[in-house]
DNA sequence: TTGCTCCTCACGTCACGTGAGGTGGC
DNA sequence: TTGCTCCTCACGTCACGTGAGGTGGC
């Protein structure tokens, strides 16, 4: 018995369901090479899908939308993230001097910091739109008052 | 001599540059009627526009972006926001009854509404992808302090 | 007059949608 | 075995990008 908890076995249409997308769009995605595709699924076989492909999926769409990004914008922002994944591992690791940890910190916060300013930017945009709503909504109120 | 300010009349070049876009994209949504097709303007002469037309585009554009929408789904919106203009019109005229003005707030109040809950639900979503990031970083700086 | 921007086709591209015809697994 | 979902082409669509070849206005 393998020591690994059995992990659920997804097909595409539960997973598009899962993350709110097609499963065109998520075979698309393998056909670009966005998403890996499994070595050892011979064609015309089903695709499956483990838990923590939904969450890399559902991540990916989520950044995708918020953002606004091409999917050549989100492939960068994907092998950011893989990046970022494989410093992590590295700083976790016991046989890694402190001088090359402080290295990995500074990379992810160099990183995160150039993530936050893009969301900050959207954040303050959608905020201003809703600022303006909200007088909009006021001014209504005003003059619904003022018809006495 | 007219009583109207003479308004700066603008090439398409200098309009997409305005607004951020292309001058194919504003000839695109010319086509498909998104934009209205100057009456007077004969095939193949240039095409000219005010400043209230670049404020438009530059509104439907913000919204377009930031909540993300298809053309078909902007076209609703900018025929929503015609409408509340007519209404707003109305609204101001003098042989208007209080009742029908009441009317007028309502209808406003119902559209203002609907547009705040989806530039919530956006900034919303936008803001906890802020809240994971600023995290992420904390915890950056945790770590960083912890290697002494 | 010379540049620059504009014009209209029209084909190309990105990101999928939508059948057509067929096979796979609970 | 019967349904359902899956599979692979492959063509269609949406929202433009990108020349090609030509004309217009400061």
């Amino acid at each position: 018995m393998s020591a690994t908890v059995a992990e659920a076995t997804l097909r595409i249409g539960e997973v598009a369901k899962l993350v709110g997308t097609t499963p065109r769009t998520i075979r698309y995605y393998e056909e670009i090479g966005l998403l890996p595709a499994a070595e050892t699924r011979e064609s015309g076989r089903h695709r499956v899908y483990g838990e923590d492909e939904v969450e890399r999926l559902r991540e990916a769409l989520r950044l995708k939308s918020l953002l606004g990004l091409s999917l050549e914008e989100l492939r960068e922002l994907l092998e950011g993230e893989e990046a970022r994944q494989a410093r992590r591992e590295e700083f976790w690791r016991d046989d890694v001097p402190v001088r090359r940890k402080r290295e990995i910190l500074a990379q992810g916060r160099e990183y995160v910091d150039r993530q936050l300013e893009l969301v900050r930017r959207r954040r303050e945009e959608v905020a201003a739109l809703e600022r303006e709503l909200v007088a909009q909504r006021k001014r209504i109120d005003k003059l619904d008052a003022e018809l006495s």
